[in-house]
DNA sequence: ACTATCGTGGAAAGCGCATTCCCAAGATCT
DNA sequence: AGATCTTGGGAATGCGCTTTCCACGATAGT
């Protein structure tokens, strides 16, 4: 079907090697004769290079693959996207997975990955603190195959990869929060089985502990849109007989959370920031069309997506890099 | 390096082609008892298929390229998650690039895709006035060889895919807006190079010219964020001089571009939608996070990414799908 | 009882390419 | 002028797997 490089070969009058040599870098040159009879072939016959047998014939696939959680969600389609940047120019192709964050896909993804023999494998999305056994051991073993493997968020000991000090910057929105007079919080906790969720809440609530401000009430629920809807929902329902959800500031562990309350909350005729403050954590692109402007923690995603791509085309695999988090404030948590 | 089949085949105690019967669904099923072992020796040498290998010796690689715009914006990152959608399940992966809307790195993009023998090709992004040539070659080059195509928005006549019925929807859009009231409308058009820009702007001025009410005025500008944010802000700004910004309706051909120009719009001490009323087109997700709501043209975006993966898989090449739109008025537009 | 048929496992031939040898011819040196 | 390098193209091997094609024993058919 397709044109071998065989064909470009016997229609230069060349042996199959020189052909080889000349069409993909080699280090040996053939004379520029010969090398413009086999271009002009190739041109000829549009000739494109089987990856799938190259792959086979050098170590390498030029392939690297990146699991998500959700492609759709903002935080993973901008980290995404800095991995594009990070890994472009070197004619590496994208191996993109979503798992929708249950372990057992995401094992998945890694196994098809190293069946396709990637030579990379980013993983983004929240570790669990339950049974990533499985996880680990499959990274494990396609390291000593000489696989790179770079994590975002929670690298394993043996991985690394870029690690967000969530607790760190948790804590130092809080800080900030307090300084700009809050005194009353809420925690949309989310699913405190992920590792993200859970150093977030806890270094919010750290931080306020020490200063002697505690938090009222730490709310759990999925880690997502729905879920921060939902948990804003019931507490303010629960409140409102109560008539104590007043003047509270709600800390959401994720921007996408945030959203999802704020809309729980306008649902029921409060304003933001006058009846209840709030501020989420990751600075999504979205953050930017809402209005008010929202408070939270700014994670540089893309840059953090780039710079995964960038080490692990650079094969520094068990390199850590430690990314901190920025409080910004804005007009979600005036008062 | 790797586990090798025919490792796994020593260890069993069988020939190779045994043993890749059984590890691999072929037509012919070896005795149960010999099964077992290859199975065995498999599980406990953690065997994995190199997909290389496979792909050489089958014709089939189980990979599919789709290309998109930018990865990071919501419009195709939905399409995207509708992709996965449709495809997986059978194994297939999917091989990712964002072209940032250039033609040529479009055209690189599907070559890569075509050395790399994915059996599929799935277009996202709009297809340019000018210069698609070099693309549409490929893609037919492409087909001849057995590859399938699908493209999302205007596919080539040889191609098949999604069509997105862009000025029917901006036209019913349009109609939707008189009825609610609106009588001075704003477009804008972005990119005219673009086709979908191009097909909405028309749909929208083309129905309101049959109407008798025609377009004040149309903007063009980068179909991007920025370039609504710009082009509204290039209009208020003589518009205000003018004092001539008053009860428009300003119809933009995407939503982020709306989203953009509602920012410029806030950014001048401008209601919506008192003083200008705003509409979009897709449907983005984003819009649900955004107040006031914004009234669009809803596209089913993860639907038809989801179509588009399904019709790629069932090897339903030139088929032809016409995908069309319903206007949906919200908050953004009320009189 | 003897041949025709079937079921099963193994040997071997590719799939398309990179690369290591090998060898011929020209360049360089003494 | 003869010996030693150097240069550059070609034949052949192997990457890991699928898939004919064969051979062989078991079963069935008359």
């Amino acid at each position: 079907m397709a044109i071998r490089l065989t064909d470009v070969a016997d229609e230069a009058g060349v042996s199959l090697a020189t052909a080889s040599r000349v069409l993909n870098g080699s280090a040996r040159k053939p004379a520029e004769e010969i090398s413009e009879k086999v271009r002009a072939a190739a041109q000829k016959l549009g000739y494109f290079p089987n990856a799938q047998a190259q792959a086979l014939a050098r170590a390498s696939t030029k392939l690297i693959g990146l699991v998500v959680h959700d492609i759709a969600d903002p935080y993973f389609s901008s980290i995404a996207r800095g991995v594009q940047k990070g890994i472009q120019a070197n004619g590496i192709q994208l191996l993109l997975t979503s798992t929708g964050g249950e372990a057992d896909r995401e094992a998945l993804a890694v196994r098809a990955f190293m069946s396709h023999r990637t030579d990379a494998i980013i993983l983004s999305g929240s570790r669990r603190f339950s049974e990533d056994h499985e996880l680990a051991e499959l990274l494990e073993s396609y390291q000593t195959n000489g696989g790179q493997v770079a994590m975002i968020g929670q690298p394993f000991p043996a991985t690394g990869g870029i690690q967000l000090d969530n607790e760190g910057a948790a804590s130092e929105l809080a800080g900030e929060l307090l300084k700009a007079g809050h005194r009353r919080f809420v925690v949309l906790a989310g699913n405190p089985d992920y590792m993200t969720a859970k150093h977030r809440a806890d270094g919010f609530t750290g931080k306020l502990k020490r200063s002697g401000v505690p938090v009222e009430t730490a709310l759990y629920g999925a880690f997502s849109r729905e879920g921060g809807y939902l948990a804003m929902g019931d507490y303010l329902d629960q409140a409102e007989s109560q008539e104590t959800a007043n003047q509270i500031c709600v800390f959401c562990v994720s921007d996408v959370m945030a959203l999802g309350a704020i809309r729980a909350i306008r649902e029921r005729g409060l304003r933001i920031p006058e009846d209840v403050a709030i501020a989420g954590f990751d600075d999504i692109p979205t953050l930017g069309d809402v209005t008010p402007s929202i408070s939270t923690a700014r994670l540089p995603l893309e840059e953090i997506g780039r710079l995964a791509g960038e080490m692990v085309v650079a094969h520094s695999n068990s390199k850590l890099v430690v990314m901190t988090g920025t409080p910004v404030l804005r007009e979600s948590t005036e008062r």
